[in-house]
DNA sequence: CATAAAATAGCACGATCGTTCGTTCTTTTG
DNA sequence: CAAAAGAACGAACGATCGTGCTATTTTATG
């Protein structure tokens, strides 16, 4: 008979599959998903290229599980830290740290960013499922800052999709820069230019949070 | 007796030099400097092989090629366009509307920036070329901004290398949107954030520029 | 027009690509 | 332990990769 094994059960076949994600996901931060080739996965792995190759029925839906394996990663070490904190700016702040420390241990590359930049301009699943997560992690934020604005602790006519925009930028330039220039300083540029944005979003004393 | 072409020659061969370049820079837009093959270019041009790979010496030289022609063709854009303008505010803000020109046009994918995330992380003369670039880009920038400085448009103690950065990660949202999302939405973003920023940045009334 | 030179084509090479198929080894089941 | 099922291997496929080498065609020279 055979097992049923679901997709998180803990079986051989699961567990030498999230091996050779793992592997796949490190090849992936350095060349790109497009770079990722089966044989140097394989033989990274220390498999045939066969063996790895019966775990996911094609390239593309190898990649496609890489891509899905990193945005989870991201969630895990960005999102759900964050959660612990109150609504509104605090979590926003945790959001960023997060996003910083996310940034300085991928500095060797964010599959989530390259693939983004691999896949933008071309259609299929992969570039599908790139749009949802980009998109998805858009409302994530900007439901971040409605809670920011509801609480009042900035400005009460703030475009949350605009605040959004500016605060992922910072973000890109904080792997650009990291990536290029080195990561201490493209910290302290990311950092810094956090606190102005958050001063320019700043209500104005005494005209906000009145009943 | 041979004819003694140099590179800005106009003959023959520099002629179709610039063919090859041409299209391998529309190639290399949509799938990258890694993902431009001399098999597809030759078709795309219209010639073998072979005669494609005897105007480059290797395909390292083509890729350089084109990051070259791209870097060309942006400063031709972007910057000298508004080396006309008077320095200061008025040259930074023509250089941010070239570079969202830029954007436009090429929202089928910027080679510099492309380049800049498929070479970061490795080693190597086309790593060492971006690294060229975009350190030189940004000490332009940096220009820019110390002109506007000493022009008095924004605040005495502003950090240029600070701004061009917070200038930079704005482009590179603008990017980033306007292939996922759109660019229409994506250049209002960024419009709205740059103006944003030169707020933050404008001088104190009364204190600065003053004798 | 003849001739030398340059530009392009054609072919082949070893390597690697993603993928398929049949076999072998390993694990689980009865 | 035997039998059935699952997982990994090994070889091979056609295609494409970058790169040489040799012809052939095109261009420029005298």
């Amino acid at each position: 008979m055979h097992m049923n094994y679901t997709a998180t059960s803990t079986g051989k076949r699961a567990a030498t599959r999230e091996l050779i994600l793992e592997h796949a996901y490190q090849l992936a931060r350095r060349d790109g998903l497009e770079g990722l080739s089966i044989g140097s996965l394989a033989q990274d792995v220390g498999m045939s290229k066969s063996g790895v190759f019966a775990h996911f029925g094609s390239r593309e839906d190898l990649q496609l599980a890489v891509l899905e394996a990193g945005q989870l990663r991201f969630l895990q070490q960005v999102k759900w830290p964050a959660l612990k904190l109150p609504r509104g700016l605090p979590r926003l702040r945790a959001i960023v740290a997060n996003w910083v420390t996310w940034a300085q241990e991928y500095q060797s590359g964010c599959v989530l960013l390259t693939a983004a930049s691999e896949y933008d301009g071309r259609e299929g699943p992969l570039h599908d499922m790139v749009t949802r997560q980009q998109s998805g992690w858009r409302q994530e934020m900007c439901r971040a800052i409605d809670h920011a604005v509801a609480n009042g602790e900035v400005s009460g006519d703030t475009d949350a999709p605009q605040m959004a925009f500016e605060i992922y930028a910072l973000m890109l330039g904080l792997h650009h820069d990291a990536a290029l220039f080195g990561f201490e300083e493209a910290r302290r540029h990311t950092l810094a230019a956090f606190e102005r944005l958050l001063v320019s979003y700043r209500p104005l004393p005494g005209r906000e949070a009145a009943p």
